[in-house]
DNA sequence: GTCTATAGGCCGATAGAC
DNA sequence: GTCTATCGGCCTATAGAC
């Protein structure tokens, strides 16, 4: 079974990070088995040594996932600057746009939302997210301006449907737009205001 | 085959709203010609009959989920009031939220983006959204302010986001914090400014 | 138009040899 | 730990009777 000691080339950690990437691109749903020991190198019996089966290896793979994204979050929103500094250092952070956002992507599969195991992580790193984002504008100026809670919504939302438009489109360019047109709108949190 | 003039009744009018529903909530990948047989109450030979096949039927139902998505748009964004009301309207208008966004979620699907046809509707729907927004938010104030094609992406793209909020959190409350947010950056579009 | 039969292949998993 | 064999069932059709 895996363990967080054990080295990077194992067989079960060639699983999980197989499958992170096929549940990146393809969810849950459209992930088998067999797909992810192909791209692991490992074979069948292989796999279920290391996992009880596709749901554990999944529920592995989306913890590490999580994880990871909440502490990329956590560099650029807890890092130097002013508030709408960090905000548009988020915002602006190079992504890889047209494979969508590993984590939200989730929520669109049936079976994840309807698994509360599964469905945890995607909640816990976007509701921190949103605290995080909360944090920050509150630190800003304007104290009887919008709702922090509800700024942070609406930029998480931003970057979240960012990766819609683009995917719909086959480009990046409307997912830069969006992001543009919220930094101007969060102007007044500049400050030079 | 389908034709624009038949009944509401027939056979193959079941099949694609059957499949506007699996599509809805389980996407292309995770949506069987047997799933949609059995929700459209149809035999195996029937569907064919009908259709050549999954991606048939698909395309027919994709492209009808977009164009009604695009007439409820054009209602709220080319109807009374001013700009900032119709923006208003459009993002407080009653949604399926949990549901999420039955034109938007297809981008999730590798299979729908992979295939140029699958896509159009769906990037054809997003963008005229975004164009009618935009054009929406040059009629109001503030000439000199934030690029309309910009703010119009991030309006569309807070409600896409808004959606996936939602179903992470099994619950519509960020869809309408986003929304709200949203809302309360946009005031300088208000009239009375 | 709809039905049943059939097809080759994958799905997700289990069993047991090595 | 990894392998192969096997399982019942679904996947996406195609074929041909009715």
């Amino acid at each position: 079974m895996y363990s967080a000691a054990m080295g990077t080339n194992e067989t079960s950690e060639r699983l999980v990070e197989a499958t992170r990437e096929l549940l990146w691109e393809r969810g849950y749903t459209g992930t088998s088995p067999k797909a992810v020991q192909r791209a692991a190198g490992a074979g069948q019996g292989s796999m279920y040594h290391h996992f009880a089966g596709k749901r554990d290896l999944a529920l592995t793979a989306i913890r590490r996932t999580a994880e990871e994204m909440d502490a990329a979050a956590g560099a650029v929103l807890e890092g130097e600057g002013s508030a709408y500094a960090r905000i548009e250092a988020y915002l602006l952070r190079e992504r890889d746009v047209l494979r969508g956002c590993p984590v939200g992507r989730l929520t669109m599969d049936p079976e994840v939302i309807a698994d509360p195991e599964l469905r945890a992580p995607v909640e816990e790193v976007l509701d921190r997210l949103r605290a995080r984002l909360a944090a920050v504008v509150r630190e800003g100026p304007e104290s009887g301006g919008p709702d922090p809670e509800e700024t942070a919504a609406a930029i998480v939302a931003t970057v979240q449907g960012g990766y819609v438009l683009a995917r719909a489109t086959g480009s990046p360019a409307p997912f830069d737009s969006a992001v543009r047109g919220l930094l101007a709108l969060l102007a007044p949190l500049k400050p030079s205001h």
